[in-house]
DNA sequence: ATGGTTGGCCCCCAA
């Protein structure tokens, strides 16, 4: 018997301000799982009874004061890896994995919210850039080490990795997202057995975006944008992969994050 | 070339 599980990841830019926004991703999507980024909320004040409100019971949550924080909201069972590496030594509530119990085999689950580096392109000049190029060779090495199977690794990478990822790829080569260092890293990184989930679905050749700046008048009429919000699936787990969304329209919901939610559907 | 906006928090930092 086959079953579906749909995953949604979202960087939510606030789970406080913006936890009623999960409804309507909720009402559109129906997703099993929802991983968040950037929830900006230590532990102690993450709305406690969000899971249940949602019907999403199983709460995995790793946040801290200020800034970043990530979030697993989940329909099914999970089981916190407590094995997964400090990236980078930082302890910095970048990253959050889990086993998710599916009724057959278990599934692996890793949330990232990888650093978005600051402004500068230049490792020297800005050490945010360096964090942000160390973090993903760790994340590299590490998946070189322990290839993933059965494994959904999912977050705002903020990284747009291919040309079609971005508005305007030549105008975005020096542009911290975008940067050679950056999608190389980053194409590294998944090769370690890894399938990009959304262009198993969309050719290359075809623009999707999951981010569009605040510091625009019109985002729909600049459309500026960039795919920094990604799902990717180890390689056995290919032949599962059913249906992808980005939900577009949750860039209008009122005081909406500046990312959308981004959703995949496996046959398991 | 620059500025534009947002959230969190202690007035400026990160995005």
């Amino acid at each position: 018997m086959t079953a579906s599980l749909t995953i949604a990841t979202w960087n939510i830019n606030s789970v406080r301000l913006r936890q009623d926004l999960l409804s309507l991703l909720m009402a559109d999507a129906a997703p099993d799982i929802i991983c968040l980024q950037e929830t900006k909320a230590p532990d102690l004040v993450f709305p406690p009874d969000l899971g249940e409100r949602l019907g999403l019971p199983y709460v995995l949550k790793r946040g801290m004061k200020g800034y970043n924080g990530v979030a697993i909201l989940s329909r099914l069972r999970l089981t916190l890896i407590e094995t997964a590496p400090d990236w980078c030594s930082k302890s910095d509530c970048r990253h959050i994995a889990a086993s998710i119990e599916t009724g057959s085999n278990p599934l692996i689950l890793h949330d990232f919210y990888v650093p978005a580096g600051g402004d500068v392109p230049d490792r020297d000049a800005n050490p945010k850039y360096g964090h942000k190029l160390d973090f993903i060779a760790e994340a590299t090495k590490y998946f070189e080490a322990h290839p993933p199977h059965r494994t959904i690794l999912v977050g705002d990478l903020n990284i747009a990795p291919l040309e079609n990822d971005v508005w305007n790829h030549r105008q975005l080569l020096d542009v911290v997202s975008h940067t050679p260092p950056e999608t190389d890293g980053l194409n590294a990184w998944r090769a370690q057995g890894f399938v990009d989930a959304v262009r198993h679905f969309v050719p290359i050749d075809q623009k999707l975006y999951t981010w569009w700046s605040y510091r625009n008048r019109d985002w729909r009429v600049s459309n500026r944008g960039r795919r920094l919000d990604h799902i990717w699936v180890s390689r056995d787990l290919e032949p599962s992969l059913s249906t992808y969304r980005i939900l577009v329209e949750a860039r209008d919901w009122q005081r909406g994050s500046d990312h959308v939610p981004v959703v995949l559907t496996l046959k398991i």
